[in-house]
DNA sequence: CGACGACCGGAGAGCGCTTCCACTAGGCTC
DNA sequence: GAGCCTAGTGGAAGCGCTCTCCGGTCGTCG
């Protein structure tokens, strides 16, 4: 048996003799609800400061029947995770607002269905109180879950079922798409096609539905290919679409990533970017600055994706906690959804 | 407040109950351990599955006075934990065996100093049981303050300080280094220089040391440029080592992601790979497949040290857990530190 | 000046679990 | 067959905390 801490950790009730109050004080003092007199509050916080007390999360969310934790969820495997910076800004996000409003956060990621099995049964073990939902896959069955377990969650994305209620922080994805579309038009690109993500996202289906808008009529369904937000993905796609769709002058890819590999496959092709065909990428990452040639994408801000997502659970779930307004965070007082703007981003690739 | 879980869970009591036994009955049978006569032992468990009983871990930890939970320290910022497949590894190893040891893991990253005392402060108030440090910096302070908390660790990787003993788990990155070395000798190359990793970590102190060793009196220290293990900082560091050492013709790169820009480094100086300058790199990582040319490279094993490393925690920490062997994992009974095997693979690139 | 209310602090009951201890059987040894 | 184990079970005491009650102390108004 290994206990947690070395030394003998400091109770609620060693706070209190020290301070010579009595245990409840200490605690209202801890949690600064309802009113202690300001010379006991003084004296009590003195006692705390110099006995180093910290207070024990398993005593504490045994009496509450809550617990400090939120988990963020991706239905991804990990390679995924760690290898999309879309994911390690979500991750950042998370984490910063998490840790300013004392939360702890741990990461789960599914893999596949039986890692699905695991994090279900991790959810039901672990004293979570709440999930973020990231990467969704229509069919992975986790908001049916948390709905069953009574578990509250925030989608980051959108819900991929209609008959589901969920509160969400998304991107603009549709307009996005939009503004890509027009842009490649506006170079005078005609024969446009593009790279989705995957038809069971979100994000792949919305950003597949707002090139189609604004292409309208030119919008040709063979030259769409389905990626899946990696790299090797879209590498392959574009390879695909270029043997389907070779007369190409124009290619929106619905992901950085993807547009790496898509630059790639062009290279291979004999292909030049943006002289024979213009690229718009969706992101706005690290890759989209240093690839060759820099790439006309999309921006998004997946941290603060992350960031608006926690603010969002605590905003709806936990009444406890002040959610101090932050610049740069639409304000999301009252709402159970928040859209995140975009913005067209020009560089060389198109 | 929130409750945990919607539907009230049924408790240890309920079980009791249910199964005509008292509680302490109940929890031998939920933990395994002590005897339990086999026909009660069954009752308890049909109770159990009929109920859908969970044990409350806040509870549990509690009276254990320990956590099931163990956190993945990382002393680097969220973009090179995610941007570096070798993390990616480390983590999946990890949460692979912290799953099946019935233990949660959290990932905690220090961006900066500020971020180290955030980490500090909440390995303090959350219950963990044991620490995992990967990517230790020298003077981050990480390993005394989890000594003066009482909290075993794990050092992935190994000790940065000679003096602080301290189990690991490490690559064997001395010899990888010697490997490589050999290998850009034996194909011919002569005037050969290298690019290190951060040294102030062991991984780049030790593949620096074997690479100088196995060259000897060639060893031209000039030749030598630091990295970051980042593929922008390979990128520079190639560019500033060109300028210095013009005719150089072999290069050692202490990880895959710098080889990466080295590699495109070397394109931008109109050199060819390998002709004009042969590359070995260090992790054999996807990058070191797809790379142009593919690269030959030290193969190490994240995963496995992930694993290894969470299974040498539990054999010194928690003896009430058994560790299976298991193929591929070199045994590591009795032990306080383990170096895993490394491997040369060569490819195109040297 | 007495009574009423507002406010503040303390006592104490548990949250769900583990584990020490006491106790009962049954199987030994001599 | 009496003593003595050993194995198996239940009772009960808390782990450290929160929060409901309740009693006490003021200020204030009639």
């Amino acid at each position: 048996m290994t206990p947690t801490h070395g030394v003998a950790r400091p109770t609620l009730d060693d706070v209190a003799v020290h301070a010579g109050v009595s245990r409840a004080t200490v605690s209202r003092v801890v949690n600064s609800q309802s009113s202690v007199a300001p010379e006991l509050r003084e004296r009590v916080q003195e006692a705390i400061d110099e006995l180093g007390y910290v207070p024990n999360q398993a005593a504490r969310s045994l009496m509450t029947r809550r617990s400090d934790t939120i988990a963020l969820v991706a239905s991804e495997p990990a390679t995924r995770v760690f290898g999309d910076p879309f994911f390690s800004g979500i991750v950042r996000g998370v984490s910063m607002e998490a840790n300013r409003a004392n939360l702890q956060f741990m990461l789960l990621m599914a893999q596949d269905f039986e890692d699905l099995e695991r994090v279900k049964r991790s959810l039901r073990v672990w004293p979570v109180g709440g999930v973020l939902l990231i990467s969704g896959h229509a069919g992975d069955g986790l908001p049916e879950e948390l709905q069953e377990l009574g578990l509250p969650y925030i989608i980051g994305g959108r819900p991929t079922r209609a008959d589901l209620v969920a509160p969400y922080v998304d991107s603009a994805n549709v307009i996005g798409a939009q503004l890509a579309a027009e842009h490649l038009l506006s170079v005078g690109r005609r024969r446009i096609g593009t790279i989705t993500g995957p038809l069971d996202m979100g994000a792949g289906v919305d950003r597949l539905a707002g090139f189609r808008d604004s292409l309208g009529t030119s919008f040709r369904a063979d030259c769409a290919e389905n990626g899946d937000f990696t790299q090797r993905g879209g590498e392959d796609a574009t390879q695909r679409l270029l043997e389907r769709c070779p007369d190409l002058d124009g290619l929106f890819v619905a992901s950085d990533l993807m547009a790496l590999g898509a630059l790639a496959a062009l290279r291979r092709a004999g292909l030049q970017v943006p002289r024979d065909v213009a690229i718009v990428g969706f992101d706005d990452n690290e890759f989209a600055l240093t690839s060759d040639p820099p790439l006309t994408t999309v921006r998004q801000a997946p941290i603060v994706q992350g960031r608006a997502m926690v603010r969002l659970y605590l905003e709806l779930n936990r009444p406890d906690i002040e959610v101090a307004d932050e610049p740069g965070i639409p304000d999301l007082s009252g709402r159970d959804h928040l859209v995140l703007p975009v913005k067209l981003v020009v560089r060389d690739s198109a």
